[in-house]
DNA sequence: AGTATCCCTATCGTCTTGATAGAGAATGTG
DNA sequence: CACATTCTCTATCAAGACGATAGGGATACT
């Protein structure tokens, strides 16, 4: 299960449109140095996120990009959904597209599962959250276990 | 949040081997078949999953492929460990690797609580769970909401 | 008018997916 | 023993996605 480079760009320069809400718009060339993010990588990134009406942008002298909603009504799971497509794909394709046959056949339902799990995070948690460092209650205690910090 | 082709394949195949057990060895050629997977792709998985000691190969006339274990004990997370690495990857690292700075900080708490909530379905279930079509009770509590099913 | 910034297109290298081919090693059967 | 079968390994090829870079065009502020 992989989280492309795209994804996590774009909800990092997501989240710095949402700490400078109110300071007018933000340059690609700033988000670009804060988070350490390829500067036209971004620059195409922001793109898609303002044709996906996400945020809306500024040309010239003290333009820039800024968020087209309150950063605590933008989840990172619609971030996710405009740069990359489907939150959960399996071989490209969205779980409820699958056929399997034969004793694959539980294995749409173990997909769906796994899809479930995932949006009840990445749908649940804002921009503003993440920004304020202040998870929802029952997601910050998924981070408490130790054995959620190591690898197998 | 993309499955690779590869995963999902190395999963069908080891259903198929779950699902004959006892019956000795199948071949490539069978799976392939019975799960319409390329046969050449597949046989590359079979030896990755070889490699990382699951599967336990056969030459010759009779020959084919066998679980290296019982299927009970076998995870889907297992499977998919041996064939693309990390269950859950942000830009090609595992969370622990990554850092995030300024208001992005929390992102990677996030990402934990993610992979946590993804590990919680696949290091649960086996083979013999899926091949069985008889998903643990937490789990197929989830695929009973209507919402689980719809695309947003 | 001039400068800053977004906007668009093109290009490049790598990885993934998938197809195809061929030679070598091991095993069971006649 | 000879043979057919099947895994094993290597190699190549091609389309597409992904990650990244470059240059020039359009627009808006000063």
């Amino acid at each position: 299960m992989r989280i492309s480079a795209k994804a996590d760009y774009a909800v990092r320069a997501a989240l710095e449109l949402a700490a400078a809400q109110d300071d007018g718009p933000i340059k690609t060339e700033a988000i670009s140095k804060a988070q350490g993010v390829p500067h036209k990588f971004l620059e195409s990134i922001l793109n898609d996120m303002r044709r996906g009406g996400l945020v809306i942008s500024q040309r010239g002298g003290q333009g820039g990009y800024r968020l087209a909603a309150p950063a605590e009504s933008i989840t990172v799971a619609d971030v996710i959904r405009v740069v990359d497509g489907p939150l959960v794909s399996v071989r490209g394709e969205r779980p409820p597209e699958l056929t399997y046959t034969g004793p694959a056949e539980s294995l749409l339902p173990l997909w769906i599962a796994v899809r479930a799990n995932v949006r009840a995070i990445l749908s649940e948690v804002t921009l503003a959250d993440v920004a304020a460092a202040d998870l929802p209650e029952h997601i910050h205690r998924l981070t408490e276990l130790p054995e959620a910090w190591t690898n197998p």
